[in-house]
RNA sequence: GCGCCCGUAGCUCAACGGAUAGAGCAUCUGACUACGGAUCAGAAGGUUGCAGGUUCGAGUCCUGCCGGGCGCGCCA
């Protein structure tokens, strides 16, 4: 029995004490889905409600009586052991060995596709994340990022939703001129202007525009005359910085659907256009020489320049055509992941939305909190000049990629997280990532040996043998994947899987310890191996489902 | 000053408004002569920053403080 049918099977018992006349309840108390839980404390049963004690109030009745109504029908359920009316009013439901144990037939059956849901179904979500600036490799904030975006669209994805990787390129404006001029001045053997970028990659890249336009033609870029020399630069460097990071983030596992490009919004008019659409809609004004986007009318706490007295288009204006883009292509749901400095844009984006009458809801953003970085327990502040920016190419080199995408992803983005880059590589064990890897090598190896010996699951298969404590913890850890994934999805919280993976291979580790699948010496192979096999499967089907939301590999052997 | 996030075990972090607040690491004690000990069993460790409030029930929601982070450009 799986907990949506009992979940089910609950909604089921309501109803008829309600048409029973035993529940004196209105139809819209009744509620559309039971929640169904398992309870933190194993004593309290397999699966838990507190449905009565919601329900307590519109019947008029104290929460335990109305869990003793429900109670009464729901022992008779197929399937169910026993239930208990416990503390104020909750109800625990015991599943008998063989309904509970069936549960590991359907999820080796169900195989990649167990936890996948319809939650989402026909969602077109545009999930923007990164999105960093073409100045610089990736850092380690924009790892974090890269890490959670990129599980954020896997469990998106499981929970039904299409779901597009949008990485937008910040190529346009007064960041990518400073990035030009240092690169020319480092080709020139110069120091990098006041405002520039100094890092050791401005010299490599300057030195490869200028290597790779002799080869091509021996004409030295910087001889010619400085505006064409810059655009020569500026080109070039984007260009080469550009497939740097999208290399980085490849070699992280994440690859975009889309990778947009700002300065495409600009030269294709799609800026223009907008702006025009909304001078003549009348959301603009103007003061000062600037038109401005009356963006406190949509809850922003001031209004916006879109056109600057220069005549040349804000920040803000790509961002107006940038949304006009992403709905024009169909998506209902564009979701940004910005990093904490960025805050302030959550008014500005739902704002944009408004400004053309469209719903702010279809814009969501998700504010993420920095990532620290600390030295034997010692924050260290990332500067570039400095030379303490840790990229991720330096963290996937300390520690590899499934261990920094594990690390970053398992907290909930609302925190802020410490990385001790000398600590991860010493002790890389530090990391959970390993245990559940090896519960997923072990359960492969448990496969690898019973098979060795002669164990099949298409053999045989009887659940009421999983009757140990260790096998109800583990079928009830099983069963609840599926909730936790579509959870995870609808909070848009992908930390909740790598927490639920921990538990799960708690639970499988305690299991091992207790029950043995492979028959010993000369031992017989009975139905007991064969359903601890399929037990073990299940387990290892689980597992693998859940490291692949995650994008961290399961490992066969470790 | 205003806005957003955070404050939970020694450390890093969990916990749809639910029962005795949990994991990992660190500390201590046990378990390999048969599936890999990267494991398991157990101990110790907490006034969930403080003070009020909401209700059957608050780490979670509301208000006010205290502490930390990040923002508040005709920069991008």
């Amino acid at each position: 029995m799986t907990p949506e049918e009992l979940s089910a099977a609950v909604r089921a018992c309501l109803q008829e004490a309600v048409d029973a006349g035993e529940l004196a309840l209105p139809a819209s108390a009744v509620p559309q889905s039971v929640r169904v839980e398992r309870p933190r404390n194993r004593d309290h049963g397999d699966w838990a409600t507190s449905v009565a004690l919601q329900l307590a109030k519109p019947a008029g009745l104290p929460p335990r009586q109305v869990a003793e109504v429900v109670a009464g029908r729901l022992a008779s359920v197929a399937g169910v052991k026993s239930v208990d009316v416990a503390g104020p009013g909750f109800l625990n439901v015991t599943l008998d060995a063989a309904a509970a144990g069936e549960l590991a037939r359907a999820v080796v059956e169900a195989g990649p596709a167990f936890g996948r849901t319809g939650a989402l179904a026909g969602r077109k979500v545009n999930l923007e994340f990164v999105s960093a600036n073409p100045t610089g490799p990736v850092h380690l904030g924009g790892t974090r990022w890269a890490a959670v975006g990129d599980s954020l669209a896997r469990v998106l994805q499981a929970a039904g939703a299409d779901v597009t990787r949008e990485y937008y390129f910040n190529d346009h404006g007064a960041q990518i001129d400073r990035f030009a001029r240092s690169l020319l001045a480092r080709a020139n053997g110069q120091d990098a202007p006041e405002d520039g970028y100094g890092g050791d990659y401005i010299e490599e890249i300057a030195t490869t525009i200028v290597t790779d336009a002799l080869a091509a033609d021996g004409r030295d870029p910087r001889n010619l005359p400085e505006p064409e020399a810059l655009e020569a630069f500026r080109s070039r460097g984007v260009a080469l910085m550009f497939d740097e990071v999208k290399k980085s983030l490849h070699d992280f596992r994440v690859d975009f659907d889309v990778y947009f490009h700002e300065d495409s919004l600009h030269s294709s008019g799609a800026v223009a256009t907008v702006v025009q659409q909304l001078k003549d809609s009348g959301r603009l004004f103007e003061a000062d020489g600037a038109w401005w986007l009356r963006s406190t009318e949509f809850g922003d706490d001031k209004d916006r320049v879109v056109i600057k007295s220069d005549g040349n288009p804000a920040y803000v204006a790509g961002d107006l055509a940038y949304l006009r883009d992403k709905r024009a292509r169909g998506f209902d749901l564009c979701i940004y992941l910005l990093g904490a400095d960025h805050h302030g844009y959550v008014a500005r984006l739902k704002a944009a939305a408004a400004a053309f009458g469209d719903d702010p809801d279809v814009v969501e953003v998700l504010i993420g909190q920095m990532v620290n970085l600390v030295r034997d327990g010692v924050p260290v502040r990332m500067s570039k000049r400095a030379g303490t920016v840790v990229t991720m190419e330096d963290l996937v080199e300390a520690v590899g990629v499934d261990a920094a995408r594990y690390a970053l992803v398992r907290s909930s983005v609302d925190s802020q997280i410490d990385v001790d880059l000398d600590l991860l590589v010493k002790r890389t064990n530090d990391n959970p990532v390993f245990y559940v890897q090896y519960a997923h090598a072990r359960t492969s190896g448990v496969g690898r040996n019973s098979r060795d010996l002669g164990v099949r699951t298409e053999d045989g298969f009887d659940p009421s043998l999983l009757d140990h404590a260790t096998e109800s913890a583990l079928l009830a850890a099983i069963g609840d994947f599926p909730r936790v994934v579509a959870q995870a999805a609808e909070l848009r919280e992908p930390h909740r899987v790598a927490r639920y993976l921990e538990a799960l291979a708690g639970s499988y580790h305690k299991w091992y310890d207790e029950r043995r699948v492979t028959p010993m010496g000369e031992e017989a192979v009975t139905d007991v191996h064969r359903t601890r096999l399929w037990l073990n499967d299940a387990t290892r089907t689980v597992l693998a489902n859940g490291l692949d939301l995650l994008g961290v590999g399961a490992p066969d052997r470790m």
